[in-house]
DNA sequence: CATGAATGAGTTTTCATTCAT
DNA sequence: AATGAATGAAAACTCATTCAT
């Protein structure tokens, strides 16, 4: 079971330089990553640069190009981990209510992304566009592909023989408003609408539009 | 109200230097602002230099400060008066619409949305993220607080008694599920899903949303 | 005749980044390639830095980058710069001796190319393989083919028929031995060999390489 | 001459940490060197770093400083042990051809040095430049010296009263020339110039020279 | 003896901004 | 007012060398 961790390893020229054999390395690698991520919350992506994030992580910064290739590798690396976690739970938050009826299925699970979101917006959320060098929009495991593919999963699920054509233009609306929607609620919560609310306005406006699909049948 | 000479003029270290008082100034600004454009079309913000604004304006660096007291100030500038014009237009489609069937209303507010965004989507939907020292978000004219003034505009003609906190969690959500749409359609359009689909559908998702309002009476 | 100094412009990514158009910038380029020129003459191109080379202009490295796009470019420059210079004097010596008899031309010319080279070495001889990134050897205008033409025109001016492939190789011999004598002669003086041995010796050498072209006819 | 371990050992700082004493030691070396050797041939001597020695040696970094000092060291060994290993060779070719009459004498040693330089031609002839912190041309056990006194045994062969002056006149031009020539020839070969175009026309410019020895008795 | 992680000074290059002309 | 040369702090990245394990 040692080789069970298959770390995602990013493509081109921003993948990892070099596997942490020993246990030192991968401490090492993981302060890296924790620094990143602390200063990204402290001062969001604009002044990071490697020889803060080596400060941090209480290395030098030759160290840090030890283990990542350049800049763009460290965020890159945080972004994948994140995104295949966050997936992850994602899955299974849409196992959970394959079986509930949509009007209590829907708010279950925006109930849970949101959760899961505010721990990570400014990976998921913000480093899209923050660091566009990046082209996380193209990434092959982006987090916005797994999104798709957990909500595909649960549109299928109803049976319904749908079009290809018809099954994107669903996955676009609903990933698109659900995801926005989120963003939007944690990056500027209005100070009127609560979680509550804010849960309860979103089912009422996805419900109606999932059960087009179930009840085509 | 006292302001005659009420052009809106940023705020803190980024308002320009000078009103343009003459021809030859208010000329030199315009063309300051156009060759930004020019270029943030050609190659995106990353490379956004004040030298090479300067040479496409066909002026030099040191005239450039004569009229902007930083780098930031042109974009805030380019950002004011795109989204004040944008704003405007917007204006103008929801008094089209308000003599309109809410059904007929929607779709043709998206359309005019989406014209009006692809020319624009650079400056209002990227300088937001790419550029985060400026603060956008929380910039007082924002071409998000435009929006939503518009909407409100358009719910508030219903004439209904809404609660202050319903006002804001509808503008909430029609405002973010509008734009995000918007946004991610054009940043990304789905090989599958047309023009016609996406007005068509996005339409079918808010209007009952819309319609709840008009409602209630 | 104000157009006539044809500056050779270096080519791809070394070429300069401006022309110098005020004086004030003929005097800061100049003043680069002499700081550079004294470097190489203490250092060696060894730990030839931009910024060290600033530093003993008298200017910020900023500034050399304004006129140079990379390090490269200033050794290039100043490699043109002499190389062109040298070629010149080379080609009015081999003016001077078509008059003369071979016994008496040639070593005259030796004696020229001594003093021509003894300032130039570093910059002509050394560059080439102490920088191997700049690619000299295949550089248009590079000074071994300034060379090359002028001990071909001195050739030539016998009016004997040659095919082009003895051209090559007489040429090839000629400019090899020549140089690389002078070369070697500069860079380790062999204590028992006068300046006066050395143009005798290499003439008798070559006297009679040259003659057989001379008598062909 | 009281060395039995008479092993060059190289000059200064950069003489080699330990004599091999042991087997495994002595594979070691030559694995460091070999590797050496490799990556040169592949990537000239620009990126060669310690690290890529090592790793392509198949130890560690740690290891290599075991047994060079420096990274300087490495390379020094490698050009005392190639200039050796040719200069051996050589000093057959000349005894070879001490026999010989000197019209067919020197072809042949043209010839030979031709072959043994195509194959060591980067660490003989590109290393002197291309690493000036070696400082090879002042080593006491240079190529160029063992060169000189290989030619200089094929002079005195003639038996010949030559002043030491005279000799090391000959000497120069001789190696001077052989040397050049080889040298230009493999690195930039002449499309026109045949090897044994080369040969012969070398050898026709050497030979009177070389006669003029010889027939001085 | 071997290992390879860690070091950090040193290099190239960029760019917003200033200020003498 | 306009110009554009000059500035220099700051950023990414490299690599010879050391030393704890």
């Amino acid at each position: 079971m040692s080789g069970a961790t298959s770390k995602t390893t990013g493509h081109g020229r921003f993948s990892p330089r070099k596997g942490p054999r020993q246990q030192r390395s991968r401490v090492t690698v993981e302060s890296i990553m924790q620094a990143t991520l602390e200063l990204i919350k402290k001062d969001g992506f604009a002044g990071l640069t490697t020889t803060k994030i080596a400060d941090r992580a209480g290395i030098s910064v030759g160290s840090l190009y030890e283990y990542f290739p350049n800049r763009e590798a460290i965020l890159l690396s945080l972004y994948e981990s994140t995104s295949s976690r966050v997936a992850n739970v994602a899955r299974n938050v849409i196992v959970e209510i394959l079986d509930m009826p949509i009007e209590r299925g829907i708010p279950h699970s925006i109930d849970a992304l949101l959760a899961l979101h505010s721990t990570n917006k400014l990976i998921l959320l913000d480093m899209v566009t923050a660091v566009p060098e990046l082209h996380l929009t193209t990434h092959p495991i982006s987090y916005d592909s797994l999104m798709r593919s957990a909500i595909a999963t649960y549109l299928q699920n109803f049976g319904v023989q749908m079009s290809s054509k018809e099954l994107e233009r669903r996955l676009f609306f609903l990933k698109q408003i659900v995801m926005g929607c989120i963003r939007q609620y944690l990056q500027h919560p209005p100070s009127q609408v609560s979680r509550r609310d804010f849960i309860e306005d979103l089912s009422r406006i996805l419900v109606p539009y999932v059960k087009e699909v179930a009840t085509q049948r």
